[in-house]
DNA sequence: GTCTATACACCGATAGAC
DNA sequence: GTCTATCGGTGTATAGAC
């Protein structure tokens, strides 16, 4: 495999990304990449001569976070918790940055703006994200490690909910409710061993 | 006060705000308004010259929706849960319709391109919900109808982001996790009170 | 209050030279 | 691969007749 050169469109795809993150998909433009990284749009559509095709670009590099994520969580040996604390510190940090979200939390939000074609590596990205924690939570509480009633993948939908939507709040109103509602989370899933 | 005409006025704000909840603030044009009411793009900028007049004319109207809903919910003799299953039975209604979801998590969306103007009413109004239903659920843990352990404000945002989010998702996933969702911050509030 | 007509900016996209 | 140039479409916004 070729070690470089498609750095051009790798480029794009990452900076794309984040204006994926800061503005959604539909608000940034050719021109904000052009400018970005020095080209013309025109260079841009050579990469990706339509815009869907860079959506699914992004769809790609997402479900790519995505796998390197959940394997470094997987291979952790960490407790349950510790595993849902290394979930939810990757996915801060890859929204950190001025203004930045969950990429995914901006594609929903553009959904019916979206190229239809997105549509179902969207769904994918979601429904894995949902499972694997909701796995997660499972088998946390299998073993002990965690307390909580319901069904774990409610659980889970309350988790990955909470914590991209704290995410969106921050944005408008700084990142004071960030930790606090994890230190909640938290709460609702350890039974009664106070550190 | 005319008990009639500020119809157009009115119906402009109402249209745009079903266009806001489904697609967004800026995703939806004067065109999109002129066309479904039968009039022209001029005849809007008549009422409202800027697109940041008729945002503040939606703040206002998405401020006037919550306090209604707040009072209705206070001046119910229910107990906290049956409060708070009221202030989600008003979320879930106004958002009802195809691919609607609140409005506030609309405005969230697009803060990246939304007119300076509109952030302090945007701010208020997510500070003014998070409180209310914070406030709710303090009164209800003391009077001993909820039981949950940590902050009642972080409670609240967990409650308020889990909706929201839900609803968010219900338009590409389809209503499936709405009702567990709920359930499960039911279970999350109530001790053991099975019904 | 509503209309026609228009100005201006930006968008995604394409053609063709280099 | 990148460029210049341009097309068609759409967005907000304004001027002025009715």
């Amino acid at each position: 495999m070729q070690t470089r050169k498609k750095n051009r469109k790798h480029e794009i795809v990452e900076y794309s990304l984040g204006l994926l993150q800061t503005q959604g998909y539909e608000s940034f433009s050719y021109q904000d990449i052009a400018s970005a990284l020095g080209i013309t749009k025109a260079s841009i559509h050579y990469h990706f001569p339509k815009k869907e095709d860079l959506g699914i670009a992004l769809c790609a590099a997402i479900q790519a976070w995505h796998q390197r994520l959940f394997e470094q969580v997987s291979n952790s040996d960490d407790t349950a918790i510790g595993k849902l604390e290394r979930y939810v510190g990757g996915l801060l940090q890859y929204a950190q940055g001025p203004n930045k979200i969950c990429p995914l939390s901006s594609l929903q939000a553009d959904v019916a703006c979206l190229p239809p074609a997105l549509l179902p590596s969207l769904r994918a990205l979601d429904q894995h994200e949902l499972e694997f924690i909701g796995a997660l939570l499972a088998s946390g509480r299998e073993r002990g490690e965690l307390d909580f009633p319901g069904e774990p993948s409610a659980q889970a939908a309350i988790v990955v909910l909470s914590v991209k939507g704290a995410l969106q709040y921050s944005r408008i109103h700084g990142d004071a409710l960030l930790e606090p509602v994890l230190q909640q989370l938290r709460a609702q899933l350890l039974t009664a061993t106070p550190e």
